[in-house]
DNA sequence: CAGTGGTCTAGACCACCGA
DNA sequence: CGGTGGTCTAGACCACTGG
C-alpha cells in the first residue's frame, strides 16, 4: 500500500473521530481515551490531544479533567436557544436586506433557489448537497448587508445543530417544504414586507426542530442531556 | 525570591501576553516570535503554543503560517456587527423578559442599578468594578428568560469590543449616562413598553461607540484594520 | 539562505478520580 | 491502587516565507 497521503496526524486523528461522532458509530455519553486513540493511531499524544482540542472547541467532545473524554450528548435547549439568537439576528438582518437589495442581487437568490429545485432530483443526490446550497442563500443576506462577521459566528454556534440534522438525515426531511418556505421569503422581500417575513422566517427556521421532537423522543432519547420540558 | 506560586506555565504566559496586549505594552500590529517568548519566559515550545493558542481563540493575537504572529488590530466593522447582534438579541429577550418577569425579579434589577450608583462614588473606584456591574444586570434577562447559552456566545463574541473598551478607560466614561439608561430601560420594563424599549437599548447599545470614534479617530487610529466608512 | 511556525516524538512527573 | 488527563521538556524534522 502506497502510505503517506496523511500529511498530518492530528487532522486525520480529528477528522476520524469526527466522522465516527457524527455517523454515530461513537454514540453521545460514550468515553474516548487518550491512550486508546494514540495505540488506535499508533501516534504519540500531541497529535491525539490537538485532535481532540479541536472537537472540544466544536463542541464534539467535553473532556473532565482527571477522569475522562466522553463525546458530549445534544443539549435540546442549547439548539433551541441557536435558533431563537439566529431568528432575532436574521430577521434584522434581511429587513436591512430589503431596504438595499438590488434586482441584480435577487436574481441571484433567484438562481439560488432554481438550483435546490433541481439539485433534489438528481440522481447522486445527498442532503449534505441541499445543505450546502441553504447555507449559501442564507449567507447572501448578510453578506450584502456586511454583516459576514455575524454568520460566522452563528455558524460556529450551530454545531450542536449539525449533529441535531444528522439525525435528521436518518428520518426524512422534506426538501419540498424547505423550498417552498425559500420561495415564500423571496416573495416577502420582494414586496418587502417585513412583517410578513418575521413571521415566515421565524416558521421556517423553527420547522425542522419541531418536526423533529416526536421522532428524538422515541428513537434518540438516550443522545440528549436533557428531558423535553419547555 | 520564591518561586512556583506559577502552577502553569502556559497559564502564566497566557496571562502575562494578555495583560501586554490590553495595556497597549504590546500594541496592535506587533509581532511576537515563539521562540523569544521561549527565552523570555524561560520554557519550552509547548506552553507558549499554548497559550498562543488560547489568545488566538480570542482574537488578541493571530497566526500567519511560517511567517510569525501578530498582536491583531482592532476591527471597527466587527465591533459594530456584534453590537448589531446584541441589539437584535437582546431586544427579545427583554420582550419575553417583561413577559415573565416577576417583583421580586424587579427589585433585583433595581438593586443592581442601586449598586451601580454607589460603586462611581467609592474611592478605589475602577471602571472595571463598573463594567461588571453592568454584565450582571444585562444577564438578568437571559437568565430568566432561559437563554444563557446566548449570553454566553455574545460575550465570547465580544472580545474585540472588550480591548475597544480599554481604549475607553484612556479618555473617559460617563458612567452617569449608563446608569440614565439602565434606569430608562427598567422603567421601559416596567410598564411593559416593548417599543420604546427597542429604542432605547438601541441607543443606550451604541452609545459608547459612538462617542469614541472622534477619541479613535484621533488617537487610536493606528490600532484599527480599517479606516473609518460606513 | 536563515527564520518562522507546523508537526511530532518519547519520554517524564504530577494531580485527581474511582474502585 | 491504577488509570485518566494535565503539563512539560528537549529535542527533531519539515514547509513555507521573506529578503
Amino acid at each position: 500500500m502506497s502510505k503517506s497521503e496523511t500529511k498530518n496526524l492530528s487532522y486525520v486523528v480529528y477528522e476520524e473521530l469526527k466522522s465516527e461522532i457524527l455517523g454515530l458509530e461513537l454514540v453521545p455519553g460514550q468515553a474516548i481515551s487518550e491512550n486508546e486513540i494514540c495505540k488506535k493511531f499508533n501516534v504519540s499524544r500531541t497529535p491525539v490531544r490537538d485532535a481532540l482540542w479541536r472537537l472540544q472547541e466544536q463542541g464534539f467532545v467535553a473532556t473532565m479533567p482527571y477522569h475522562g473524554t466522553y463525546v458530549t450528548k445534544l443539549n435540546m435547549s442549547e439548539i433551541k436557544q441557536l435558533i431563537y439568537m439566529r431568528i432575532a439576528v436574521e430577521t434584522n438582518v434581511i429587513c436591512d436586506f430589503i431596504d438595499i437589495t438590488t434586482p441584480m442581487i435577487l436574481e441571484d437568490v433567484r438562481y439560488m433557489i432554481r438550483k435546490q429545485e433541481a439539485i433534489i432530483l438528481e440522481k447522486d443526490f445527498t442532503p449534505e448537497m441541499f445543505y450546502q446550497l441553504d447555507l449559501q442563500m442564507h449567507a447572501v443576506w448578510f453578506e450584502v448587508t456586511g454583516m459576514m462577521k455575524i454568520w460566522e459566528i452563528i455558524q460556529d454556534a450551530q454545531v450542536h445543530y449539525t449533529r441535531f440534522r444528522k439525525l435528521d438525515f436518518e428520518t426524512e426531511t422534506n426538501f419540498a417544504r424547505i423550498i417552498k418556505d425559500h420561495k415564500r421569503i423571496f416573495e416577502m422581500i420582494q414586496n418587502k414586507d417585513k412583517v410578513g417575513l418575521a413571521e415566515v422566517l421565524k416558521e421556517h427556521l423553527s420547522y425542522s426542530i419541531e418536526r423533529m421532537k416526536p421522532h428524538i423522543e422515541i428513537n434518540y432519547k438516550d443522545y440528549f442531556e436533557d428531558s423535553f420540558e419547555a
